[in-house]
DNA sequence: ACTGCAGCGTACCGTACGGTACGGTTCCGA
DNA sequence: TCGGAACCGTACCGTACGGTACGCTGCAGT
């Protein structure tokens, strides 16, 4: 509960720090939560335990830790071009969508997720709500962000933003993240073509027709997919 | 690595079994997996360690049968009715939907899945395969034999199953089970509502617009084709 | 009534882990 | 050169947990 409050204030860690972060998400890649004592991130990172509790000042504010730092390393996401039009707009839109299966699918971001999972409890949450935070937020505001914009494009047609966000993301991401997450491993499924066919999916149900030329559902010219 | 080994054949418990790990899941449900400690389950069940050890063999093999017991408990699910027509294909997706989200929010599943996620490691998956098998297999058998049915109906277009499958599944569930797992609790949501919403869309990608008028009774007819 | 079995409760063991303490070493500023 | 701070490595402590052993009770079969 005070894993928020317990990390008074730096949120930047040392380079030596970093590093024992580095090592520490290798080991939680490697054999899950259990293999992460701190007896062995001390090891594995040639520091020592009393370092450890010094610099993050309970295992769990290691946990939190190893969030923040691993969030913090992803946040090198490029701006938004300012470019405008559907075709700009599918391009971006896919371009996040991909990246997002990406690094869903990442080693480092499912053995966070299963740590915090396996964390969480009913009520209580703490590394979820962390992770949700710094995880989930940035990709929703990004997306939101882009959406709203194709509205006021006259592009995207709906009423409740968080909703459209909502069924795009269940487009895109499917169960797929569940999947991995329970050890089951992406057959094939290329990012790059999966995300493609979402935001086309997505376009065909929120997309203004009078844009997208041939509009295909009113003339009942057929959906037709390839699998 | 030994789950489904162990249990030599019964698969069925008796009803003092039964009982045990019912409790067992009452306890996993409230204080998370570190409060599900032999010596927990056998205290809470009024049962002795030994003969935990005796019925389940180990620790995991009483998850396992945690996982095999709640399963068979939600095998309750009614056959398919006969009827046929788009709003009976309507009707009985929406119903499998919103009880897919009413299951998938359920206090026991939620456990048990931060259970088997938090279990997950990178190749080994004891857990999570067991739960894919019992508790995912199921749904995705009835909804696809469901799809299949309206595709020879002619009131859905798609050509990879398994596809469509996936794609109605992010359009029920979409980001809300990874939500609560990580501890959010679901706002609004009503299920019956965001079943049929999913539906709604669903056939407005995968739909025959043809047969989306008054259709009411059509006995097994054909795929006409037009165009 | 006798016997054996299933099961409860408890005690016990070994280990592993979170957390702390301590000595030795390096490095930096005075 | 000295003092101290940071830190490494290791040893140590208490506890908690998985797993086993043992004594006792109740019940079925004969």
């Amino acid at each position: 509960m005070s894993i928020a409050a317990t990390t008074p204030v730096p949120e930047a860690y040392t380079p030596r720090q970093n590093a024992v972060l580095e090592s520490a998400l290798g080991l939680l890649v490697e054999g899950g939560e259990r293999a992460l004592t701190t007896a062995g991130v001390a090891r594995a990172a040639n520091c020592s335990k009393e370092s450890l509790y010094k610099w993050f000042g309970d295992r769990d504010g290691l946990l939190a830790a190893m969030i923040t730092f691993q969030s913090s390393k992803v946040k090198a996401e490029p701006r938004v071009s300012g470019a405008t039009g559907r075709a700009a707009l599918v391009s971006q839109l896919t371009g996040i969508a991909a990246n997002l299966l990406k690094v869903l699918a990442g080693d480092v971001s499912l053995a966070l997720n299963r740590l915090a999972i396996g964390q969480a409890r009913r009520g209580e949450a703490d590394l979820g709500q962390l992770l949700r935070e710094h995880g989930r937020k940035p990709i929703e505001t990004r997306l939101s962000a882009l959406l709203e914009a194709g509205r006021r494009e006259g592009l995207l047609d709906f009423a409740d933003t968080r909703e459209a966000y909502r069924t795009l993301y269940g487009l895109i991401v499917r169960d797929m993240h569940v999947r991995l997450l329970l050890g089951d491993s992406l057959d094939g499924e290329a990012p790059g073509a999966r995300a493609a066919q979402a935001i086309d999916e997505f376009f065909r149900l929120f997309g203004r027709e009078e844009n997208t030329g041939p509009a295909p559902e009113r003339t009942g010219a057929g959906n037709e997919r390839t699998g």
